[in-house]
DNA sequence: TGTAATGTTTACCAGTCGGTCAAATTATCC
DNA sequence: GGATAATTTGACCGACTGGTAAACATTACA
């Protein structure tokens, strides 16, 4: 008799890895884009290319599926701000921070998507991550931030916001894209704008829009 | 014999005017947190108060009923922008934009989930109000920020992206309230965290985070 | 007040949804 | 090569989906 996913305490087996790999990746295809909600578990399998009862083998539930995904990207997904160093310069970690940031909104935008879709529709599947994780991370860095402030090795600001800001400036790129597209046109549209973007970002986030003299305090 | 809203030639009675307000406000609700696709008639008959034939009524379909609450809809969202005037003072003009969005952010949060939903999923609703009147708007302003970098007003910077950015940190605040709320914690998730917002975006955006004397250029 | 137009509801439909089951097929390992 | 476990599938289920038909109720207006 068949053992269900679930309940396999041994290791799994080649084709196990296999399959549940094709699954999640096409369950990243389906659920980026249409949020828990609005996707099916037969667009699922369509896009793994299995039936649908096969797809239910390996994850018992459609939830199953999603926490699973959910799992598996969000680690990745806060690479970049674990990487952000108290001990490097001030400066050159928020601009590292916006250019790895803007990279994975040009090379992971399903990822940035999925996130996109939970967090706006109420995040129900992943509350705790945000409160726990997430929350504590962002603390730490937090803490990081408003060190440097305090040494004067940056502006007095509230770091919370700070850490907002460079977020939503730069997954804007991969959760609304098709707008940039569309205002964009056709013009600048390509690949060139993430390079566009990074030149911007950085240029706001370090001397902002006035035109002033850059001398160093004193 | 009834006549179907779509079929109306003549002015509405006084019944139609309530209850497409009625629907459409409870429309809002439910497109705003699942997207189209994610979201049924039956919810919103339900916060409607009304049988889903009878919101059938008045819309003919569900497609229908999400079109005429995107047209309400983006008229009015759209208004800060349109209200970015060339003549003013391009510090001033900026700031003033950044806080009617924050403030559109605060007050109308679910109609920034609805466009956001939209988008992220793809825009196949409203790629024509994207490509057109929203695009030409957009134009328009980019040339008149432009314009005052040219006249070293400002400093010199992509204005497209300069209102991307804008757009993203400041509709990141209804879009992404809960992880905002998460992560700012019990103390910092009150209606203060739009004024910390607001400090924190104009501080940003006028003299971004380096530390260097304010001196106005000669 | 009568009546025609407008508005509302109950019952229903065909297609889709998440998920189950048992039978059939394939891989594994002695 | 055969037994056993793992994998895959087609048929199916009840609940829900968007939408319809027609009977019923209410309103506007002469």
């Amino acid at each position: 008799m068949a053992i269900p996913r679930a309940a396999r305490t041994q290791r799994r087996t080649r084709i196990q890895e296999e399959k549940e790999e094709q699954i999640l990746e096409a369950a990243l295809d389906v659920f980026s884009v249409s949020g828990f909600r609005g996707s099916t578990i037969d667009q699922i399998a369509e896009v793994a290319g299995m039936s649908k009862p096969n797809l239910l083998y390996y994850f018992r539930t459609k939830e199953a599926m999603h926490r699973a995904l959910i799992d598996r990207v969000l680690f990745t997904w806060l690479e970049p701000l674990r990487a952000f160093n108290a001990e490097g310069n001030p400066e050159s970690e928020i601009r590292g921070y916006i250019r790895r940031k803007l990279e994975m909104a040009r090379d992971f935008p399903r990822e940035s998507r999925l996130f996109a879709n939970e967090v706006l529709q109420g995040a129900p599947h992943i509350e705790d991550e945000l409160k726990g994780p997430l929350k504590e991370l962002v603390d730490e860095k937090a803490r990081v931030i408003r060190a440097w402030a305090k040494a004067g090795k940056i502006v007095k600001c509230d770091p919370y916001h700070l850490i907002f800001s460079i977020w939503s400036t730069t997954q804007h790129y991969a959760d609304f894209d098709v707008q940039v597209r569309a205002v964009l046109g056709q013009g600048h549209s390509g690949e060139g704008r993430f390079e566009d973007a990074a030149r911007f970002l950085e240029q706001l986030f370090v001397d902002g829009l006035s035109v002033r003299a850059k001398q160093p305090v004193s």
